[in-house]
DNA sequence: GATTCTACTTGACAAAAATCAAGAACATTT
DNA sequence: AAATGTTCTTGATTTTTGTCAAGTAGAATC
């Protein structure tokens, strides 16, 4: 099994072989240096990469600042999901922290899987209820839990992304300042 | 179209009126009273409903504090949508914070659904799609926003709550103390 | 190797929010 | 109407986090 088919399995659980070479030759592999955009805001969010190699960083720059809604790396896919979904401008700007090598499927393909597949859209179904539940887990550890916590939690479960990625957009994405991350990191 | 098929309709967008039938005809009329459970954490998420009068809310209690998640009104669903989607329990406790009418749908029912009505699927994953994206701004308000503005955003879109819920159990949906909330809403 | 750029850290201070404690307002029950 | 039980408010104080400003470290560029 390829890279891109194991990434594509764990994601959407796909069983047969030959659906999973049908579904993975849609996807072209794509490159994209650092500092380069894979999305912006208000653009159309029509495709949805698996990352091979390097970083992504989903934010969105508001007036005063910009804030970091996610970072992606190896093996996790990346997208606008409510802009590739529902074809709408994209609400998130993605950027390259990093040369990153992507699989990239166009909306266009992604939406003949569900032609070609019966049980498709009941696997992206689930695939999207398990990003809604992530969600969720972050939403509570808002509710609940300070920066000290939170940081604490994320550590534990990213500890490879803190050597990679710069920490101030791990302060953003956390809810804090770079500032407040340091003084956490620093005890 | 009857007040379940409007629900049904505004969730699932179904167009056909057999079809809209059908799936309406698996809801059944429940009713619970102020202070009961309609679901437990830890037990089976067996159940997604529409609330036809009321008030839930969804929550979980840590060992110092309830977190309230969210609260549900007239027209709004109502499950554990994990627990419910991938058959596990429930992470939820959902109570009653006042006599409620429901219609709800049991899980055997609602899987029927999807071998009757061949897009049923797709439906499904449009619905947890947007669901997702309501709680993608969730997690921005937390980025982003201080309590105030957290509350002020929340209270322009949801006026009525403020009539009906105990406030701490809002402040507690937005991330702060119920003195906070009430020294925000004194100004 | 010096320069420039960026990321990170640190300190002093300010602001935001939490905590603790008391009391007021409101509804419910008796 | 009195008593009870919540919920909400308010004040005093502490803790947490943010802001501003300066300085350091490291990588990249020249």
């Amino acid at each position: 099994m390829t890279e891109l088919e194991q990434y594509v399995t764990s994601y959407f659980g796909v069983a047969e072989p030959e659906e999973l070479e049908i579904i993975s030759s849609f996807f072209k592999p794509e490159t994209i240096k650092k500092g380069d955009y894979f999305l912006l805001t208000g653009k159309a969010a029509d495709k949805l990469s698996f990352i091979q190699t390097g970083l992504l960083r989903v934010f969105l720059a508001t007036e005063n600042k910009e804030v970091t809604q996610w970072i992606s790396t190896k093996g996790y896919f990346v997208t606008d999901l409510s802009g590739f979904i529902f074809e709408q401008p994209a609400r998130w700007t993605i950027q390259a922290l990093a040369d990153t090598e992507l699989f990239t499927i166009k909306r266009e393909d992604y939406k003949k899987i569900g032609t070609l597949m019966s049980k498709w859209h009941e696997l992206e179904k689930l695939f999207i209820a398990r990003c809604f539940t992530t969600l969720e887990d972050r939403i509570f550890s808002h509710l609940s839990m300070s920066a000290e916590e939170r940081y604490t939690l994320f550590f534990e479960h990213n500890k490879s992304l803190f050597n990679q990625v710069p920490l101030q957009y791990i302060a953003s994405m956390l809810g804090m300042t770079p500032e407040t991350l340091s003084r956490i990191r620093k005890k």
